[in-house]
DNA sequence: CGCCCTATTGATCACGGTCAAGAGTCGTGG
DNA sequence: CCACGACTCTTGACCGTGATCAATAGGGCG
């Protein structure tokens, strides 16, 4: 509990530090000044080192959780201790929205794997907002859909791709947007190995080895977190 | 297209069959009769036969869908042309709500399994009603989050348990929410054995085999698509 | 330097997929 | 009524992807 220290934003000086982090917050990009300001109101914001879990799986869910740095690991367990990693939530991501709305228990755990700083809007004023303002309604809508989308690419990833591709697909969508050729991006993988294998539902292990398996066949090359990727074109059609 | 016959629902008479329909179907519980009625003016009913596509993946989103009565699979394309098939949609089950709000395609692909009747009603219809009425706003937005959690349960299943246990898992979801000991609870597959397989991210002989084999465990008896669970405790915690 | 954590590599195993053949089941038409 | 074909389901034999277990490197840090 000592970690958790709690600051309330509305202590500080005439503009809390939070009101200008929550107008530029993706989530709420629809929202105009004033509706940011009544959200505001109940702002917490805190830090929490790596390894802390910002809940378990099965709790009740007090309030809408907004990641301003670091990043937080969502993951189920399986039924002997280990765990399967299903989502990875930095900067600019949120927890809790359906919890909260639907007003039943976390189905995930969160853990913090990289020393992250929330915002958090408390589970009354949250509501209360969503009962009230109509454009806070449509922002979490929006969300709750882009959230069912991913939720459904991934189930799909996992079914119809074997562990290769499945690798191929998450070196690509690391790589920055960009339309240009784009035949020397480095990109760092967010988080060690073993964690990023868990996402792709692969153990460490496998992961490792296809890493090899790709790197040989030259289509990367492999440092350490670094991974440049020498052939975007060949990656994104594999195995030919 | 012969068999797509659509009739306007309002050119019938004083109480236009789907505005009953419609205040009876769940996702519109919490509205109120005169809402209904708005919604029910641009609605449209029609019936397709068994193996009719209602959309394909990648297809614009015209109207919301809405299941009268029949079956409808949502599936997705291996690379070479067999289907996983993503989720059954019965009766009171509705299509196309995220394709409709994002203003994006279908993402899956729908076709018709059993003879089925849907009311249709048109996006514009839809989406004034979504600027307008807010307790519409917070229908969808209850209908998506529920279809999140669906889906995020599908992919933990996937992940973290073997076929077997999703076997177990899937006829004790069929089987009526009766709190009872339910020692002899008989069950009717929603339709046949390779789609559900396929529903199960296994193949209908695996599938098969799996029946067998609880069936040789003494768990379950299984005759064509009857089912009758004959041992609940054990399946549930299966294996062991 | 030694310790802990992360990553790699090897050997083996099993779950589940593939291919192939056969058994039921049902509807249609001679 | 039976024959035929189409379709669904079952069973068998074999194989491959990816998991498990175990040992060994790296790498950062006190």
């Amino acid at each position: 509990m000592e970690a958790r220290r709690k600051n309330s934003v509305n202590t500080r000086g005439a503009l809390p530090a939070s009101e200008q982090f929550l107008g530029d917050f993706p989530l709420f990009a629809d929202l105009k000044r004033n509706e940011i300001k009544r959200l505001a109101r109940g702002a917490v914001s805190y830090e929490l080192p790596r390894g802390r879990v910002l809940f378990h799986r099965g709790e009740a869910c007090a309030a809408l959780h907004l990641v301003v740095s670091g990043q937080v690991k969502l993951s189920v367990q399986t039924a002997r201790g280990d765990e399967k990693v299903i989502e990875l939530v930095g900067a600019g991501g949120s927890l809790g929205e359906v919890a909260l709305l639907m007003k039943q228990p976390y189905i995930m755990t969160a853990e913090v794997i990289a020393d992250a700083g929330f915002v958090e809007l408390g589970r009354d004023a949250v509501l209360e907002q969503l009962a009230h303002n109509v454009n806070f309604l449509r922002c979490i809508l929006g969300e709750v859909c882009r959230r069912l989308n991913q939720r459904t690419r991934d189930l799909e990833n996992c079914l119809l791709l074997n562990g290769t591709q499945r690798v191929a697909g998450f070196l690509l969508s690391q790589a920055p947007a960009n339309g240009s050729t784009g035949t020397l991006t480095t990109i760092t993988l967010p988080t060690k190995k073993s964690i990023i294998a868990s996402r792709l539902n692969l153990t460490h292990e496998h992961f490792s080895r296809i890493l090899r398996e790709i790197q040989t066949a030259g289509l990367v090359e492999v440092r350490g977190r670094q991974i440049r990727l020498l052939d975007v074109v060949r990656l994104r059609s594999f195995p030919e």
